[in-house]
DNA sequence: GGACGGCTACTCGGATATCGCTTGTCCGAGTAAATGCGG
DNA sequence: CCGCATTTACTCGGACAAGCGATATCCGAGTAGCCGTCC
């Protein structure tokens, strides 16, 4: 099980814009530039969170993307949602209707299978803990880390 | 984020050993013909299981796995790491590090990333709530649902 | 009749192809700003 | 000097390839049971 890297991305890219604010939108080889990745395939990652609803895009000279909401009110799951889509890891194909389940009735199969419901509960458990950490968490933990960290986004970002 | 489908061809077959009984050893094409599965395939992730641990695998005529200790000493847990791998979902790449951070001194990244922290504070979650979940519990779980279960896998196995 | 050696058939185990999805890239539509011109 | 139409350059947005891991398969090593033969 392994999710993709364009949730690094996702969410770092949401740090930088909550760290320079609201004021002017940052493109996206702005925001590639600031971690040295693929423009291109960044744009796509942020296309995503833009159809999901956490970030707003304005195309144009000056253009690029902004925080739709407060740091405060989008959550780590929102980001990885948005990125990953809204499936769940496991993915139950009833193999147990095949095979020696094919000649039981119907009926037997009207409670999900128990399998999938234990992988249910994991899942729950993964994301309430995700929607409980929001962007303003992070980046305050980030903050404690390195306390100049606002700075130096806004200095490299007035001199790039 | 996706789960290989030879999770859910795990487990179901660890249920099939337990209901079964550890009387004598099940043939990968025995399981296999149990939910029409391709058998090399399947015998790809008992080799897994075998490897580490949660199986044991006798060679020859009349040879096969059998759950290597009691179903209430296996949980989900170690089947999905046993066939998935011990790594967690999400890789942190330390894309902080680069770009912008390419200039200050590594006395900063001495704390773990704030993302990477958060990312595994889920996954933790995740983890235990399936090291929670033994097989005996997921097999009583189905035998609510489906009382004559048991009874149903000895039949089809003698009759096969 | 019993025991032993060889044979057979069946099993696991790992090496080997194929497929789909993630990753990565490109070009076009649209827009805001700058520019030059006319009043 | 001011306002406006035009041009321009820059942005997002979605369509188009490539690489890699999951999926699927096959064949060889090893072993338990069976059979024939010999004592």
């Amino acid at each position: 099980m392994r999710m993709g890297e364009g949730v690094e991305w996702a969410v770092h890219s949401c740090l930088v814009l909550a760290w320079l604010g609201d004021a002017e939108p940052v493109s996206t080889g702005r925001l590639a530039a600031t971690f040295e990745l693929p423009p291109a395939y960044l744009n796509k990652q942020l296309q995503a969170l833009s159809k999901s609803g956490i970030l707003t895009s304005t195309p144009g000279p000056r253009g690029g993307f902004r925080l739709a909401r407060a740091p405060e009110d989008i959550s780590l799951l929102d980001v990885v949602t948005a990125i990953e889509g809204p499936d769940e890891a496991f993915r139950c194909q009833e193999i147990r209707q095949r095979g020696v389940g094919a000649g039981v009735p119907k009926r037997q199969f009207r409670e999900q299978c128990a399998v999938a419901a234990a992988m249910r509960q994991a899942d729950v458990a993964w994301r309430r803990t995700l929607a409980q950490q929001s962007l303003a968490d992070v980046k305050l933990s980030a903050d404690r880390a390195a306390p100049h960290t606002a700075e130096l986004m806004r200095e490299w970002h007035a001199g790039g």
